[in-house]
DNA sequence: ATTGCTTGTCAACAACTGTACACATAATTA
DNA sequence: TAATTATGTGTACAGTTGTTGACAAGCAAT
């Protein structure tokens, strides 16, 4: 019988190979339109093109694959925000720009964001747990971020997440249209108009926020 | 062997018995943590108690009862909405009003609106787009109705389209919170207020607005 | 070349799945 | 009452699932 060898290498290298075939698999296989629940271990194994049970030299089962799946989006997603940092954006136009490059930058990597989108209301409680731990660091990353341009006599610290998390709420919704079933073909250049516009909205009465009694 | 026999009516008081409790099994076992697509036809029927080719005289497969399920549950939600227009919000605080009917509609009738919530961007493509259709009517709607009360000069069709989808967005991760993983003990309160803000932010802006060229 | 660890194959298992068919019972209509 | 229709049962089928254990081959270090 003819074997076709799988390379893997070791220790300082670590066996990345099918390992990050598997997580391709299932990304891949959610872009198919299952959600992560649904994917059956066999099913992955047979994308990849291994035995069902080498499955188990990787990963115990398939919810702690979901796991790292969750670190390695909010990887990818960390990556734009440190890229951010580094170039600040410099125009007039500051808030479409924003909208602009994080566009651009889910559909650079529309796997690791459709799964994040999916998974984040998804049937298995800790992989969503997992998720709303991530998210609400990053409510909490942009409230301090925030914290340094508004008057903080004005805005308590929930205010702050208050805003921050209208924010976020209105790019996951982008991010949503953007890659689920956008079979309204609702085109890019109008879903980044409607962030830009939902932005300045928010900034706006942001601009315009006294705190109440 | 001791048969309990389930009654069943017919035309007028249409075959509801079982019919009903096959939709309540469903959204019980959605209750126990299962996305709608990994719930097993044998599975609701064995919640309900019936042999699994009964199933069928109900419905041709899950799908189907899913999108009747989809009806249902914004059946109930437009009751709200049908109820709050019958009652206008009377205070000098409508927005806070508004949102503990909202908050406390939705905790009377928590099933229907979980299994909208996490539906909505689930496995099942049918069903996605059948929620995503009804939201955007409900936007539709809103914005109509926000077009009385703003100035029409300054608004735009789309523009009211995109503050009222704002506007659902933010109620929307309300009653995630709500609904989902609120082992955070968020308490109920503290999201009423949380909405409160939101929406009266969001609005803040909205009286600030002008149409940009 | 031998040793030892990693990665993969193969075969098997009991459990569960959706669906089909023939049949039984309950409720409605004639 | 008798006939008809709606609903539920029982059994069966082939297909898929997760997991196990024994074994083989790839790779690295000795």
């Amino acid at each position: 019988m003819i074997r076709i060898p799988k390379k893997h290498r070791r220790k300082d290298n670590k066996t990345i190979d099918t390992r990050q075939a598997l997580f391709d698999a299932v990304l891949e296989l959610m872009n198919r339109d299952k959600s992560f629940e649904a994917i059956s271990l066999r099913e992955v194994t047979r994308e990849v093109g291994i035995n069902p049970s080498a499955f188990y030299r990787h990963f115990a089962d398939m919810n702690t694959l979901g796991l790292e799946l969750v670190s390695l989006s909010f990887n990818t997603l960390r990556q734009l925000l440190k890229d951010v940092r580094a170039n600040p954006v410099q125009s007039s136009n500051v808030i479409r720009k924003s909208v602009e490059t994080f566009v651009t930058y889910v559909l650079a990597h529309p796997r690791h964001f459709h799964f994040v989108i999916r998974a984040r209301l998804g049937g298995v409680a800790a992989i969503r747990a997992e998720i709303d731990s991530e998210l609400r660091l990053l409510v909490s990353e942009l409230s301090t971020d925030l914290a340094r341009q508004l008057n903080t006599d004005t805005w308590t610290t929930e205010e702050l997440k208050m805003l921050a998390g209208l924010m976020i709420g209105s790019m996951t919704r982008i991010v949503e249209q953007l890659l689920i079933d956008n079979r309204h073909d609702q085109n890019i250049v109008d879903l980044i108009d409607l962030g830009d516009k939902q932005l300045r909205l928010i900034l706006l009465g942001a601009s315009q926020w006294r705190t109440q009694p």
